[in-house]
DNA sequence: CATGAATGAGTGTTCATTCAT
DNA sequence: TATGAATGAACACTCATTCAT
């Protein structure tokens, strides 16, 4: 899928670029404060350190700048995550420390997360597809970091489940910060790392009491 | 935490449930369709099958519509899940049933989850309380359930895992509407529960190539 | 001019007049507090101890209702007027106190004066000439007590100077109620009464150092 | 008392003093026509030769127009006047061609004066009090030069009764608007301006008949 | 390239008035 | 007669977008 690209009055790419980075810094801000609806263009331009004019010289909607500001974030986190999945590939321990990773990443750009997972579905009907497209490549990262454990034998799992770890590693990453209200009153980022890494590996422990007896067996 | 009443100027209190049962019933799917945000008062009182004037009897704000359609979703599931977990409880095989009982009810109810989802944070300040409110009382049911596993001696569980094992459940219960675009094309409903819950049981399966080593030592 | 009639849809004569009188009580209170535009209708109902559905069995339009209130209102102070007018003619000091009186009545009748004052100008233009007429009438009335002074020979003015003098009375007993905010902060009623009556009836008292120079003589 | 600022969104000083005239203009004749109440903002962006859209960058609320419309009454008048007692002042003559100076500014502005005197109390909790002070200070012209002739000794007066006067004096020169429809009818303003200041400063005039005795002693 | 004034369709909300019960 | 639910025209105000300078 090619990259969506918004179109730009101005001709200087390295102007395009320097103002973008400014428009984006100043939205999501904006953004992650009153959501994508409540923000004006205006603001945002102001926010930007530009009038509304100039705005518009570097977008052509409004939609455009959620546009930018939700495709920065999943190049931002796929392009760290990537980098850290190229040197860290095959064994269970390595797939840990990239999970564990990933979990501080997305913790770390908390406030993106929460915009882009609030205000995605603003998007229109051409840039959704897009962007559904980077999440998907996202989840096929880590559905090829475990799958690649599998391949040496260490994790013995279906191509299905493969599939729905790596949707709930990808999802529990988005958690800590769309449910902050909740988890960050109750767990520091490593212990939610810890626990959610020990559940992904172990499940829920049995108990003494019923081991042996009826259940499944 | 009191329910927050939305005040109606009609006194009918048997009209003012109707009327607002039609009322969410429009709103549900305009939501849906367009959002919280793109969706007019007015489509809001055309698809309840009523006029503006009267869309106005019976709420003080547009807000409060949204409020009345998280609400009311809210009340039905707990309700629901409430009269479920009554009757199987203690078991880890009761936990199973009420998991995907509960995974079941979340698809059925999967347009008012996805409004739920993405729409909450437009609650004002006064609402968003009440509703995260009636979340943390939802995961508290789960953490019941489990917890009474625990002390079966069923299931062996700090307090803190009991939790976010709680959060993973009722999380997952929404992912089957929220990232319907990526699960339902890979998973039907009941393989979606069965390896969720096979996976919140006992994780990654380990294969038997490394059994008995540790790791990079 | 006849009086112009507002129109009810109830036969009852002794009911319209009880219901009317209900409904102008409660509209004056509101109409004080915030006005013709900004008092509802509903609320002027339910401050007459009655639905809005009732209100409209008793009146055509909103408009009506103030119509009525300022009728009521000039017939009360004319009717009073007309009283203590009877009683007291021809003489300088029955005109006195018959200005004293009239400035004490409509004193008394502050919240009234203030509406009708305010509001008047929103009566349509039918009713608004027929409004005006009473004032007229009301100055007619001080245009004859003090005409007949004339005739008595106990004061000397031309007619043009008696029917600015009547208007001048008739203004300055709304001021009280209209100025209130400066007037009633530096005058008690009885020295606002005895001071305008003083100048009323010798203007601006001359200084002893110009006494036979000059000016007028 | 500070000047109560209306914020406008337009930078251009000039721009916003011109366009504030046309609005203000447009208003005027729309005020007096219907009301403050009954005139729509559009239509008052129509009058002014401007959008909507534009109106509202030149105010915050509808009642910013009506403040200003009194605003700039008050001050033309006042500089007006002011400027006139500067160079006429101590004398009886004097003042009395400041009243008459006065009265013909007033019928000069009479829409204005019109709309003033029946919309003010439509001007909220904030602004009202900004306006009647601009009141008090215009009054206060008034005693400050009937004061003069008192301390020359040209008028031997109370301070109460120089206050009343000035009050009256405000009045009458407001009178010739909002009482149009009679006195216009009656007299021409020179007359008018005559006749007002003949009984302002020589009151009734008693008939021969009574010279010499007293009241009902 | 940058600016910001101008635009007007669109939105939430109100409220006088009607009419079936 | 009395009620109050229903109606929808009307209104104030916003804001994305354009374009002349």
């Amino acid at each position: 899928m090619k990259k969506r690209e918004v179109e730009a009055s101005v001709k200087d790419e390295r102007l395009v670029i320097k103002r973008r980075d400014q428009m984006i810094k100043g939205a999501v801000t904006l953004f992650k404060q009153k959501g994508f609806h409540r923000t004006t263009t205006r603001e945002i331009a102001r926010a930007a350190g530009f009038s509304i004019g100039t705005l518009y010289e570097y977008i052509r909607k409004k939609e455009d700048i959620l546009y930018l500001v939700v495709d920065r974030m999943y190049d931002q986190i796929r392009e760290r995550l990537q980098k850290d999945l190229d040197t860290n590939q095959g064994t269970v321990e390595a797939l840990k420390l990239s999970i564990a990773y990933y979990f501080r990443e997305m913790a770390d750009m908390q406030d993106e997360v929460l915009v882009m997972y609030q205000e995605a579905k603003s998007l229109g009907k051409d840039a959704l597809p897009y962007v559904l497209n980077k999440e998907i490549q996202m989840v096929g990262m880590f559905e090829n970091v475990i799958g690649n454990c599998v391949k040496n034998g260490e994790l013995d799992l279906t191509e299905q489940e493969v599939k729905l770890i790596a949707h709930n590693i990808f999802v529990q990453g988005q958690m800590w910060a769309f449910r902050r209200w909740a988890l960050q009153k109750a767990y520091s980022l490593e212990e939610y790392i810890e626990l959610q890494l020990d559940l992904l590996f172990h499940g829920m422990k049995e108990g003494k009491v019923k081991l042996g007896t009826g259940g499944e067996g």
